[in-house]
Order: structure tokens, then C-alpha cells, then sequence
DNA sequence: CATAACTGTAACCAGTTTAGTTACGATTAA
DNA sequence: TTAATCGTAACTAAACTGGTTACAGTTATG
């Protein structure tokens, strides 16, 4: 389970909130497709809502929507909502600074890793929400 | 330390080795560098060896050298050469197959996994190791 | 106004992964 | 023969993820 889903689940979410239009979805039904806790689901809509890509409801007839059209929501956005694992981590350990090499060592790997999450963004922007759903329907 | 640092981990043991030229590096003077345990390097030189980028020999003037220069090294052969993690995972458990946006997710999720990270190989493919020493030593 | 049905969130638990560590066998040079 | 080194297995500790329970707050409805 070390590894981040996050952003799958978030994708299977989203396509079923843009199938749904304009009526609320329930985190119980949401938790059903995805075969996980309602409260997994929320916690991610939480993030999601913040990043302005879904609304949420509370009370008797509560529920979440999306905030804009499947086609106006980019995977990148999606991405950029949530705690995504970086592709590889920094040493934990702070290198050796008496080493030459270990002194410079962090701040290039930090540059490194920062271009790698922007090709990856911009690999992410190429699909919109509903790319995905074009995708699934004609399997 | 659930995030995977051998990546970065090994940019760095690979730069030491470049830097060494065609001296032999012990294991316990790389992990002095990183400021981890031998062992660790071993293990993560060990994967190198089987890639082709390092060459370790055993015995009492034992060490590891680069099978071949910093500027034929690319970081995308490195990145290939490890278990890095992906970029996000897919959901542990199988979503419900009764749901028809549940039961074609998985296929595509793991389309765009392979996409990014074939987006993550090109970017690293325009670096060499050399290029890495150059940009570290200029800092 | 009372109730039922939701969301939001805190708190805790269990499983998995990573890196650190110890230990030891195998190999090699001197 | 000895000392130094790699290769690797086994165990441990720490961190992280996702699952779960619990409950407060909000809202529609009768």
C-alpha cells in the first residue's frame, strides 16, 4: 500500500461525476464503483473541491458534482490537486557536505525533479476529463 | 522512507565513480560520500552492474569502476536500470466490474502510466552523466 | 421541530515499503 | 595464510497509505 493511488482513484471519481451531469453523487455510490470506504472517497473530494474541480454538498440531499464540463477539466489539474508522489525521492540523509560532489549533489536532483513533474504535467494537459470518458466508453 | 531514493542514490554514487576515473571505488568510501551504509551501495551498485553502466570486482583490491564513459551514460539508462516507482499507482483493489466506468478504468490507467513514463525517459534521456558533472561543478 | 441522510474530519489500525544494520560466505591480492 | 573487499540474506525501525470507526455539523422533509 506504500505506493500512491490518489490520482487513479481521482480519475475513476471524476469520470463518474461527469456521467452523472447534474445530479449529486453520493460517496457511498461513488465508494461502491471504486470497491473502497466512503470516507477514502471524501477525503479525496476535499482535495478535489479545493482545487475547484468538483462541488460538494452537505446535508439530507448532499452530494458532489463537478464545478466545470468534463472537457474544461485537464489531468493535469487533477494532478496538481493532489499529494502525488514525486518519481523519486531525495536522500533522507543529508549527503556528506565535506564531499565535493555530495555538497552540490541535492540541489541538482531537486532541479532534476522538478523538470520531470513538469513533463509530466504537461503530458497531463493533454488529456481532458473527457478524453477519459471518450477512452472507456469505446472499450 | 516509504518514497524510493535510489535514483537520486545513484546519480550520486555514479558521479563519485566518474570522478574516479578508472581507479577502483569501495563500497564504504561511496557510502561516506551519501552518508549511508555500504551495504545499501552495494545493493544499488549491484543493479547497476546488471544494467552494464559499472563494473565491481571482488577480493582484496576490490571496487567498482563506470563500464563506460560519463558522456554514453545517459540518466534515462539509469532510471531503467531501478525498481524507481511510478508514477501513481493504480488502486489496490479491483473496482466493482459491474460498473461500466469501474470495469475499463484499470486498462486505461495503465495506459497513462506507461505514457508518462515514457515521458519520463525522454526527459531524462537528453542528460548524460557528464552533463551532470559539468553542472556540478560549476556550482 | 424532529428526524433522517448526508458531508467533513479526526483518530486509530494494519499492511507494505524503504533503508539501515548485522552477519557471513566467496573471492582475490599480497 | 591473511586481510580486504564484494554479494547477499535476514532482520529491524520508521514512514506512508488506505481502511475503518466515530461523531459533529448541515440540510431537506414530513
Amino acid at each position: 500500500m506504500a505506493a500512491n493511488s490518489q490520482f487513479a482513484v481521482a480519475i475513476h471519481v471524476l469520470t463518474i461525476l461527469a456521467k452523472a451531469g447534474d445530479e449529486r453523487v453520493k460517496s457511498d455510490y461513488v465508494a461502491g464503483s471504486v470497491n473502497t470506504n466512503p470516507v477514502v472517497i471524501r477525503r479525496l473530494l476535499s482535495n478535489l473541491q479545493e482545487a475547484g474541480l468538483v462541488v460538494s454538498h452537505v446535508g439530507a440531499t448532499g452530494g458532489t458534482t463537478l464545478a466545470k464540463q468534463a472537457k474544461d477539466i485537464r489531468l493535469s489539474e487533477v494532478y496538481k490537486a493532489l499529494p502525488c508522489g514525486e518519481v523519486f525521492a531525495l536522500h533522507a540523509k543529508e549527503a556528506n557536505q565535506d564531499c565535493p560532489i555530495g555538497r552540490n549533489m541535492a540541489a541538482f536532483l531537486c532541479g532534476l525533479q522538478k523538470e520531470i513533474d513538469k513533463s509530466i504535467e504537461e503530458k497531463l494537459r493533454q488529456y481532458t476529463l473527457r478524453d477519459v470518458i471518450e477512452h472507456i466508453e469505446e472499450a
